[in-house]
DNA sequence: GCAAATTAATGATTTATTCAAG
DNA sequence: CTTGAATAAATCATTAATTTGC
């Protein structure tokens, strides 16, 4: 078994130093508790701001990132969203059930695990109103510029969630292990504070050409694109 | 979708903060010329350390951030997989058509932008092979740990790449403020006080409850979702 | 009563769509 | 009309529940 990099926590053989350390958030009672507060009182796609705040006033009960509040919010506003259609679903079924008998239609698959299979066709109903929940008490209309103007400065606002959100950065289970290999220095024009984190593997999900992430991630201006053998 | 709501936000008044700064990215001919040949090579989903890398050389033909790398990335793989599926599907058609005549065969609407309208079934044909680019010399095959494993591990580096890739922050148009400007005071436990900002606007896309975007970003946990009102 | 085996939830990513600036 | 940007939908992969055999 050996594998590439050691980065590996491989066999079992001296091996789990931190056997899983922080693979994933996992929220307690809290700080659920206030989430589903915020969303019910509106909050769907926190800005960035927002998003700091909440992580920071979450953190009082475990450790968490703007990211997973980031994350959080998505999720929580794709699966109600989806329930809700299911929910509509049922109705419709129901209400034309009596109309015209028990049809062959789709029972409304309560497998919530359902892969690959492509729904071939079964998605309607309405999508939007899940929840009117509204609160925000204070000023409103956000005034001046055009809407297109606006639209575009939310947008903008929005890219910044995302940056911000993402931005506390790093697992740091260990919190300790920051000075991290530098698999390989990074030289960018105007110096790039940054850190190296640890492992560089590039990907493969989606073509990944054949298998083999970017071994060597410098090369990459390298070799240079003039002689792409390829096609 | 629905947009019917009363959406302005009020009166151009003593808006338009930045008028427009630097709306978007306009990447340079060298730029698009390297990322092309980048894309050649294999690159798809560059990791947080190819970006910052890249874009710390491109940074040299013109402004350029770790996000627009990985946008670009991202835009052009999907689009480059589009268009493939779009030439497949008019070989098939044609190929078709050779053997059966001119059926009422979707005609490959050559509309790039469909928007709304549902599939409503018409989405087969093959998707992954669009490129079969390859190079990456070195190591390949995951040999060793087995597949779950190793697919995790390519997992956990992944997120990775949004952080980073988003970290460099900001518009920064002005070149220069680059110790961040800390919008409020991060304090995970301490007081909260913040400032109102500009504009908080929670978004819109979604249902948004009926229009105003959360103008006062704290009063989050102020007034509590105890008394929710609604519903 | 526990621990391996399942199943149900749900955090994290990736892909597909949509929007709108240039 | 091209394409950078952003959002939503679809997936994937773990972790917590629950069930089952001993």
């Amino acid at each position: 078994m050996e594998e590439s990099e050691g980065k590996e926590k491989g066999p079992s053989v001296a091996a789990a130093p931190p056997p899983q350390a922080c693979s994933r958030w996992n929220p307690t009672k809290e700080q659920i508790s206030l989430l589903e507060g915020l969303y019910r009182q509106g909050v769907r796609t926190p800005t960035a701001e927002q998003i700091q705040h909440i992580a920071g006033k979450l953190q009082e009960f475990g450790r968490i990132e703007g990211k997973n509040v980031f994350y959080w919010f998505q999720n929580h506003k794709a699966r109600q969203r989806q329930k809700q259609k299911q929910e509509n679903f049922g109705h419709l079924s129901r209400l034309l059930r009596t109309r015209a008998g028990p049809p062959p239609l789709r029972p409304a698959p309560p497998h919530p695990t359902l892969h690959h299979p492509p729904p071939a066709g079964g998605t309607l109903l309405c999508y939007h109103p899940p929840l009117p929940a509204v609160v925000f008490a204070g000023a409103m209309a956000p005034e001046g510029a055009e809407e297109t103007r606006y639209r575009n400065l939310e947008r903008y606002d929005r890219r910044r969630l995302l940056e911000t959100a993402a931005a506390d950065e790093e697992c740091m289970c260990d919190a300790e292990s920051r000075q991290t290999l530098q698999l390989f220095p990074l030289h960018p024009a105007g110096a790039s504070k940054e850190e190296p984190v640890d492992s560089p593997p590039s990907t493969e999900s989606d073509d990944g050409g054949s298998c083999c992430r970017s071994p060597s991630p410098l090369d990459f201006f390298g070799s240079q694109y003039g002689l792409t053998s390829e096609r």
